[in-house]
DNA sequence: GCCGTTTTCGGCCCGACTGTTTTCAGTCG
């Protein structure tokens, strides 16, 4: 093949097998091993395809001979026989009807079965001539529900996932609203959102409550929420003004750790975490954790106890992954994780010199309040191309301001920065005379993101390798839901920087998230130092730097393992020029 | 199809809810 595959595009091949396998009744077992499988191609933090080239696809977790040769087929061929066959005899459109809520693969088979259904069309005509209620297991209830689902927008695309912060802003105003309410207990946001992932499909909160029918009404009245799908004793499923569906399970207090547990995730997590448990006797719930040989019921009231009683090490919720976490805390060998607490600086932010909104100073008093040793000022280069660019002549003039401000503090370092473009031939867009002038350089890609992937790599270790060049900015460019990472092997990219001592950044931009939790997780076993900045453009996104932290949680990372937790003496030593 | 601190074969997490059904399969998280 001309180009190497990326993981993202092997995952979503397997996805599809599974879900076609679905659609041709294979047992269920086959379809999750499929799913298991493109999970750890979509998680590897190293290319699959040279893995599988090499013909360690197997070293995988979930990957044996057959999904590995079908790997080996897919890069090698561009396709995998066995899905060419099954697309043969499954119509796509039945893919799509399967992301119909209500309508898994059961029954969008048995409708393709009786009424020759192949397209959302096909099945609005169906319902349209009440011939759906003449299938067994489907009457009136199920027309109108489909007729809902096609209504409402349903285009057989699987649901949109909302960005964290935005998630976050909604869910943390919905526990304040019930935690105000006198029924409540205890109540706590879990689910992705309390692993701090990119995105949320839904937002799930539990509580614990005295009266939990009074503390479900008053769910359903707080001013966020519009729609009530479903409620009960046991909790209520609503949807927000935004679309989004949020989960209210309510327990007694003596059960609450059980049911956070559970609700926090994620699915593969505990999917783990039970047939562990089953081998050893043990049924895990969101109720109790139960003990065969007994019949002991054990009610949890905290997490803590969920995970003594498996005889683990507790788990942070940002490692619950299904990535090594299960295995190193029954050993407790888990690391201790990086805290917000531990961030001493910020070496990325921008002013209205460029495209931020405040000025130098004000910057600095706001990073000195957030409790920071220092803050670098970097704003965007010469030819960062969005007219928001400094000249050399005016970053001459901005040092200067720079110094100034920096000598009117107490305590506290402002440092002259830029934040400069690396163009397309690796070279960055300042003479190297004024570059000695800063004391940090940031260089990141803003433009030509279309070259080849041998390009792009070339062109960003050669960033990598230039003396003065302190930190790549965020190394891949995606913008999360909106924008792919452009094409570069992260593979030498990371070599690059362990060898030069350069630093990567993960990017705290919650739009950014840049490195993201797998790669930072690789970048910094193989010996480089990551930095974690806000990227700030004002400043009240200094305080991004926690969605930063917990990406490098999700990585496994500890203080030790992020430059930025060091004073700048400290850090300064570290750099490519020392 | 994968995997192994009871297994290289026989298992593979757990429960709520829904609609359609007289006892449960399918779907979802």
């Amino acid at each position: 093949m001309a180009r190497t595959l990326k993981n993202s595009e092997i995952a979503a091949a397997f996805e599809e097998l599974a879900t076609l396998y679905e659609l041709d009744g294979a047992v269920v077992y086959r379809v999750v091993a499929y799913r298991t499988a493109a999970k750890s191609i979509r998680e590897s933090g190293v290319s699959v395809a040279d893995m599988a080239a090499k013909g360690a696809a197997q070293e995988l977790s979930g990957i044996g001979k057959t999904i590995a040769e079908k790997i080996t087929a897919l890069v090698e061929s561009g396709s995998i026989p066995a899905a060419d066959k099954l697309k043969a005899r499954i119509p796509a459109g039945l893919v799509q009807i399967t992301n119909i809520p209500g309508l898994g693969p059961k029954r969008t088979r048995l409708l393709h079965a009786q009424l020759g259904i192949e397209s959302l069309e096909d099945l609005r005509q169906a319902v349209e001539d009440q011939r759906l209620r003449t299938v067994p297991g489907f009457g009136a209830k199920a027309e109108e529900k489909v007729l809902a689902a096609l209504a409402g927008g349903a285009d057989g695309l699987p649901r949109t996932r909302t960005l964290l912060s935005s998630a976050l802003t909604l869910g943390e105003d919905l526990v304040e609203g019930l935690r105000a309410h006198e029924a409540s207990l205890r109540v706590e946001l879990a689910g992705s959102a309390r692993r701090w992932g990119e995105t949320c499909k839904d937002l799930d909160i539990v509580a614990a409550a005295a009266d939990p029918a009074a503390l479900v009404e008053a769910f359903t009245r707080l001013p966020g929420i519009d729609e009530v799908t479903t409620s009960g004793e046991a909790g209520a499923r609503a949807l927000t003004h935004q679309g989004l569906v949020v989960d209210l399970r309510i327990v007694g207090e003596e059960s609450f750790g059980n049911l956070l547990q559970h609700f926090t995730g994620s699915a593969s997590h505990n999917e783990a975490l039970r047939t562990k448990a089953v081998k050893r006797g043990l049924h895990v719930s969101e109720y109790a954790v139960t003990d065969d040989a007994t019949g002991d019921v054990h009610r949890c009231a905290t997490e803590e106890e969920v995970y003594e009683l498996l005889g683990m090490a507790y788990v942070e919720p940002e490692l619950r992954e299904n990535r090594g976490e299960l295995e190193a805390a029954r050993k407790g060998e888990l690391p201790e994780l990086l805290r917000l607490a531990d961030i001493r600086g910020d070496l990325h932010s921008h002013t209205t010199a460029s495209d931020g909104r405040n000025s130098i100073e004000q910057m600095a008093r706001a990073a000195q309040e957030r409790g920071y040793e220092y803050l670098a000022i970097t704003d965007h280069s010469a030819t960062h191309g969005f007219g928001n660019h400094v000249t050399p002549d005016e970053l001459m003039r901005q040092i200067e301001r720079i110094r100034e401000v920096d000598a009117g503090m107490e305590g506290f370092r402002v440092l002259a920065g830029t934040e400069t473009n690396v163009l397309p031939d690796g070279s960055v867009d300042y003479e190297d005379d004024l570059l000695g002038e800063l004391d940090w350089v940031v260089a990141s890609v803003h433009t030509s993101f279309g070259i080849t992937e041998e390009e792009m790599t070339d062109r960003m270790v050669a960033a990598i390798e230039h003396p003065l060049v302190d930190v790549i900015g965020h190394p891949t460019g995606r913008l999360i839901g909106r924008r792919e990472p452009y094409a570069v092997d992260l593979g030498r990219v990371i070599e690059a920087a362990a060898r030069t001592h350069t630093f990567l950044e993960i990017n705290a931009n919650p739009n950014r998230r840049d490195l993201d939790d797998v790669h930072a997780r690789v970048a910094a076993r193989a010996g480089v130092r990551i930095l974690i900045d806000s990227d700030a453009h004002g400043t009240e996104t200094l305080g991004n730097m926690g969605y930063g932290v917990a990406t490098a949680r999700r990585a496994w990372l500890s203080a030790a393992d992020v430059a930025n937790t060091r004073s700048w003496d400290e850090l300064r030593a570290l750099r490519p020029r020392g």
